[in-house]
DNA sequence: ATATCTTGGTCTGATGGTCAGACCATAACC
DNA sequence: GGTTATGGTCTGACCATCAGACCAAGATAT
């Protein structure tokens, strides 16, 4: 049998990097003090339990832990495991974080307001009815955590009514990197910012609220309007704090 | 020194997962194949010309192959690695096609359409200049391959224009899994569609002009437009094939 | 204050994966 | 037919990971 005449033309693989189990534990438990799990001088789980969480041989999480305390994310204190007293680069709100966010929440309006007017167009009655269910659900006093979780929460199902999962798929992309990002982190964990943020979350519920009945509506452009003014009205409640 | 009294709840840290290099180079040829780089029957390259660019050894590339040969999808014939003749779940054109190619098409609207609005405000004058001369570079007659190539290379320029590398990114990886999707791919290298593909390589040529010269221009509004035309037409004429 | 538990520190030996390299037989190519 | 390319096989060295054991010190409970 001949070989067939045409393949797509091919580009070159790229080398594969390969990554120790050491080096994945050390990346999650950077990822979660980033994330604000462990705050600065906060005391991390024993090792014994990252082993049986991740389940990995002490000897493994015991390298990780080696690399953290070397890039000065880690310190043996007291017999235990802590987060240093003072981050340096991971949660700095330093110059250059005002531009971050920016961008972030530019791409967030480039996805989340057309995807919103999509949802109004497409979603089924039951994703519209649990669209609505959910901005009932946010409570202008909530705390900050369980706030995010219905937002997640919210978004997501907007997400899911567009019938586009390459676009939730992205669009759910966009949310990790803001939330994960420590700019974002930082303002929101900050002790100085306690009464800003619940500011933003009172006003959020209102938001959302209006976006779900837009929705529910099956009106598109009010929809798409609506999700402007949301993220409009969070960008400048954030980025005051920077200035 | 007492420690903070907030953390967020942490979740459950998740198991990790030990990906060996021969699995990593199995996946790699595994995806390759099922993009159409390697069509049913196809010869793959030699055992030493992988290792030589995956950057590893050859037993753990013989180690991969002995794997993808386990699961039927590569053969071993004349002293040569071959795909198979018959590939059962990787790549068959089947139902479902029009579906993703509309959502394909859809997401880079949301995106693209803003993002080139983005580009006409925000763009510097050498990236203005860059953008014109690559939109004058099309030809109506030029291959596809040759097409292909300068198509990416004009819509990377103007995502670097709109000055948001994550929305940039985000583009890139909408392209992409367009340009990988093996549907897409079926259409573009089918004997039958050659005629329609060249129709559709002239009629985006005229569309990126019009697109370049409103970003030249510096307007955001007749840009988005263009986008938006240049688009819409380019998936009215993929989709009359699926019909 | 004492006993117990928890935690980090250190070490051992086994196993699997990966590497570079060598050599051979066979097929492909000129 | 001669040369080159390719897959097949093997070797020895190194590295990462594992499970487990034992010890010292600090934390916690009584």
């Amino acid at each position: 049998m001949d070989a067939p005449a045409s393949n797509l033309e091919r580009p070159r693989f790229d080398r594969i990097e390969y990554t120790t189990v050491a080096e994945q534990v050390r990346d999650r438990l950077m990822d979660s003090i980033r994330d604000g799990y462990f705050l600065p001088g906060s005391q991390l789980p024993a090792e014994r339990q990252l082993c049986e969480e991740f389940g990995v041989a002490r000897t493994s999480v015991r390298e990780a832990i080696q690399q953290l305390v070397s890039l000065g994310v880690v310190q043996r204190k007291s017999s235990r495991l802590h987060v240093v007293d003072y981050l340096g680069v991971v949660s700095s709100p330093a110059a250059g974080h005002e531009r971050e966010i920016r961008e972030l929440f530019e791409t967030r309006r480039v996805i989340e307001i057309s995807m919103t007017g999509l949802a109004a167009q497409k979603a089924t009655d039951r994703t519209r009815a649990e669209i609505a269910c959910l901005s009932e659900g946010f409570d202008s006093d909530v705390e900050l955590s369980q706030f995010r979780d219905q937002d997640h929460h919210f978004h997501a199902a907007i997400a899911t009514a567009c019938g586009n999962p390459l676009l939730a798929e992205l669009y759910g992309r966009v949310l990790r990197a803001l939330f994960e990002s420590p700019a974002f982190a930082a303002l929101l964990y900050t002790q100085i910012n306690r009464a800003s943020v619940q500011e933003i979350i009172k006003n959020s519920a209102e938001h959302h609220r209006r976006i779900a009945s837009a929705i529910v509506d099956g009106d598109s452009k009010i929809a798409s309007i609506a999700a402007g003014d949301h993220l409009a009205e969070v960008e400048r409640r954030m980025l005051s704090q920077l200035i």
